[in-house]
DNA sequence: AAGAAAATGATATACGTCTATCAAAAATGA
DNA sequence: TCATTTTTGATAGACGTATATCATTTTCTT
């Protein structure tokens, strides 16, 4: 009925129970054969610690940092509402996440943010990277420090960090790519492509995995080089009102962000539009999708990446094995499949 | 640094840690006033029970349960599989999961099953549901002894539980028709589609849901009544195999299972494939999207499902209120966003 | 104001682990 | 063999909460 504890444990191997505790927790000084009868009983009674009381023991808290983009940037203020509220729900867990924003997509201000947590006592700490050799020396520090490090949405070094919490960013140019290519039925088509910049790695690797999936599956199809817009909606609605005019385009793919102006265009267009697909869901994107301005969202469901980097964290800093986590998909949206998600129907539509 | 304890609201709320526990458990007889002064004092000090204490002390463990259909299918071993997955990884939490075959799709079966979880002493328990009324005296029964019920894939009579952790099928039938209206690229066409019974509820609104699209915004494909299968691989074989000679057909939906005799039947035949759409990723669908025999396919995500199932429990039993839980969507899968699910890589083909 | 009822305080034990200390026993070296 | 090192045992306090008991104080009733 009830688990075994370390008593038990203790008895079984006939030793006492600081022999058992320093074989538990590697405390060395204790001789092969009662390492060996200790593990044994373990085996044999199925001992498992009791997390719960471990925790309490040494007073464990988890104080965790989350460095996301400053911004009005719609997506990552979903990003941040999620991690106030998925902290606040494990406040009885003890664990605390604090938000600290740093200058968009700059690697010298990423550099000092991380510099800057090493006055500080975190845990551990989910940072949307970037991928720069020059982080890798303030990243080594931090975790010399004892401080768990995961990438979030957007990868760090990979030597630098624990793990990767994000999509496959080829992945999903590739399914874009190819809910394109199907939506062609089997004829010809012109594709107009845009992102912010290439230098962003995921706008690259989507554009990578979009091209890749047409030439090799959908030659018939036309894959035009992308225009850039740098994320800025004004941008996006001004080149959009361009290509618009022209014959022939039978389809748009934005890899990046400044949906708001992509969608503004579409507006004032009138008559039969090209199939667009469009990354993240957040409010206007999926105002668009209902109102029929767009076709299709390709989403890294967000919220599902903040609950898993405070799962992935906590299980590092406890130093256990990660529980089963289903994998991490580029999740494609149609007007019919959108989830009931209340934060993102209540928040403003803003810039994306 | 460290969070207050009940002993230091007690102490600023100027009444004994006895009558400062006497207020947070509802324990009764104790003086408006001292429950007010024992409430300001948590909200200013910011007060939070420390559950793993709580649960340290009274000795919690959760014991669920899980009522799974019966039989060699491949969803379901994938089901299985991760509960008891889960459930090894959460053995240090105190949790404990029991995985309960039931006679599959049976509402007498079922019914005894729940009945026989009478005489057990479970916490929680997830059932693969029906919608009949037959349940709702055995589970009121089992309500009544203080065990949280949720519906899981299949729902129960919505009074009879207290959650329902699946998808919704009429969202997943339009994201299918969605789909294949998509495919279609203007054109017009026909679509055959094939059901296990339409007496499966899921089955029934899938099929609504796939119609409701296509009539609505894809008039010029066809869609033909559904051909019955039961869900036989054999069925499904035979009849696709007539179904491909007809002329004109340029989409197959199954709502059901049994997707290994529709490959098979796709396997024998040369020419032009008409666009195929099936339910759950399991290792044949997953072989037949990555050998180009069919073309989408609409997954649940059952080990979502179970992990969520898990996170619900436990709390419907300690009666707190839920975490945020990203909503359950229908997910679409194309060769491209596959996962890199190892438990359905490894699993033998069977059954669907 | 006396007696009953309600509310409060003080306190103890338990949960399972971590951590530390000190003494005792066993193994090792010279 | 004696001194040294290594290993072991016994034990106690702490973490924060739950739960129980009993004595005491306050409030209510009439």
């Amino acid at each position: 009925m009830t688990s075994p504890t370390l008593s038990d444990v203790a008895r079984a191997a006939g030793v006492s129970y600081a022999t058992a505790d320093r074989v538990v927790n590697n405390r060395g000084n204790v001789a092969e054969k009662s390492i060996a009868k200790v593990r044994e009983a373990v085996t044999s009674l199925g001992y498992v610690r009791n997390v719960a009381a471990a925790n309490l023991s040494r007073g464990r808290i988890y104080r965790l940092a989350f460095l996301i983009p400053r911004g009005s940037n719609a997506f990552f203020n979903r990003i941040r509402q999620h991690i106030d509220h998925a902290a606040a729900h494990q406040a009885s867990e003890r664990v605390t996440a604090e938000v600290i924003e740093v200058a968009a997509f700059a690697v010298e201000g990423l550099q000092d943010s991380i510099l800057a947590l090493l006055e500080r006592d975190f845990d551990g700490v989910a940072i949307v990277g970037l991928q720069s050799a020059a982080l890798e020396a303030p990243l080594a520090e931090l975790r010399a420090k004892g401080v768990a490090v995961v990438g979030l949405v957007s990868d760090l070094p990979h030597a630098a960090r624990a793990a990767y919490i994000g999509i496959d960013n080829i992945a999903a140019g590739r399914t874009a790519g190819r809910m394109v290519g199907l939506a062609h039925g089997g004829q010809g088509g012109k594709v107009q492509t845009f992102a912010g910049s290439l230098n962003a790695r995921d706008h690259a690797e989507r554009l990578a995995g979009f091209r890749e999936v047409l030439s090799a599956d959908f030659p018939q199809i036309t894959v035009l080089d992308p225009i850039m817009t740098k994320d800025e909606a004004q941008v996006l609605q001004a080149q959009m009102q361009k290509v618009l005019c022209q014959q022939g385009l039978t389809a748009i793919y934005n890899v990046g962000a400044g949906n708001s102006g992509l969608i503004a265009a579409l507006d004032g267009d009138q008559g039969r539009r090209p199939f667009c697909v469009v990354h993240e869901l957040v409010a206007h994107s999926r105002q668009a999708l209902m109102a029929r301005q767009i076709d299709l969202v390709i989403d890294q469901r967000p919220d599902v990446e903040i609950n898993r980097a405070f799962t992935v964290l906590r299980a590092l800093i406890d130093a256990k094995d990660l529980p089963p986590m289903p994998d991490l998909v580029p999740t494609v949206y149609v007007r019919d499949n959108l989830p009931a998600d209340t934060l993102t129907d209540k928040m403003k539509a803003q810039d994306t």
